[in-house]
DNA sequence: ACCTTCCCATACGTGTGCGTATGGAAATTA
DNA sequence: TAATTTCCATACGCACACGTATGGGAAGGT
């Protein structure tokens, strides 16, 4: 079943990259609007295959749905701590971090994410283990910078539900606006 | 076309009774598990009717959802402006407030909301009318409680997004723990 | 009693999307 | 080169959902 232990790696990393292409297909898709966009024929037509090639790779959609939630998932955590060039300065390295999130538009697929996985007990796990990863990575920046850990996880706490709901915002303003009024509310964290 | 002007209330009465049920229904179906689940043949059923009905009161579904909106936009605000006994204390009344909003989940649907609607200009449109009121709202609050304009401006904007990501947060905590959360957020926002 | 309007039921056509069955070409192995 | 595996194309059945066409009953008007 399993191509698992690749010794040669023609086949299996071809599998992978076509499997990929499904996935990375439907996550755009995803990104455009919302999971009723993830459909099995139109991501064919938009990769230039037939849904063959999808039944070969997953077994229906349910279980393609799980395997996109878990890539999600995957390049949400990795994009959190990717950037390796923070400043050392643990207040200044905390202002980096949230204008790197804004600036990426990391969560700009969070609302479809949600309002897909809400009322779905094994897949809004899937989600909380990211919010809760999210969350530490933000609460070591203010333990970092001096903080308690209550005080610490309060500051976290609130700069996460800042940037969530800074990609629901349906107001549009500039990228520059966006990223001074966050930076006024880190500031405003980062005080006392 | 329109029974605009009812003298006689029984006809128009009946007739928006009838229509309101089909919002109501479908508020709840969008609130239980996003647009896709808003049907219309599901939502006869539910309603025990037929398409027929449906059909009658609404053009297509198109215009249905745009009715939709509209329904959950004046719900939406009428919530927020609501109560009218909060506390004289303009520090209090922001707390308490800040403390109704959460405790009605008033926006458990909002992720569904702008999930559909973040790709649609014309829909994306309405949901920033919502959030622009909203968001005055609580600037009022903080203007009341002897904050300069852009002080309440940055701390409405703060709090409006606090709340919004409340309703994201997979991870699932007790009310009071939310409660306990937010109030130390908002004497964050209330001190200098 | 007749007619009209309101409101909904029934029935149908059509499109779409899921899943399956089967064929087939290319690559790999024997 | 023959056989097997890998990966995808083609074709079909089926269910669901939208929209329409038509009928019909109940209520009110004349």
């Amino acid at each position: 079943m399993s191509t698992r232990g690749g010794e040669k790696p023609s086949k299996s990393v071809v599998d992978k990259q076509s499997k990929k292409s499904w996935l990375d297909a439907a996550l755009q898709a995803l990104a455009s609007g919302g999971i009723d966009q993830v459909r099995v024929e139109s991501l064919a037509k938009k990769l230039g295959v037939t849904k063959g090639s999808f039944y070969w790779h997953f077994k229906d959609r349910e279980q393609f749905l799980d395997e996109l939630l878990n890539f999600w998932a995957e390049q949400s955590t990795q994009a959190v701590i990717a950037n390796p060039n923070y400043p050392a300065d643990s207040k200044a390295r905390v202002k980096a971090v949230a204008e790197d999130i804004v600036r990426q538009d990391l969560g700009k697929m969070d609302p479809h994410i949600r309002s897909w996985t809400q009322y779905d007990k094994r897949r809004a796990r899937v989600v909380a283990k990211i919010d809760k990863v999210r969350f530490e990575f933000l609460r070591d920046l203010f333990l970092a910078a001096g903080f308690s850990m209550s005080g610490s996880d309060l500051r976290a706490q609130s700069l996460y539900r800042y940037v969530l709901g800074e990609q629901f915002i349906s107001v549009r303003e500039s990228m520059s606006q966006r990223l001074q009024r966050m930076q006024a509310h880190v500031d405003l964290l980062l005080q006392a």
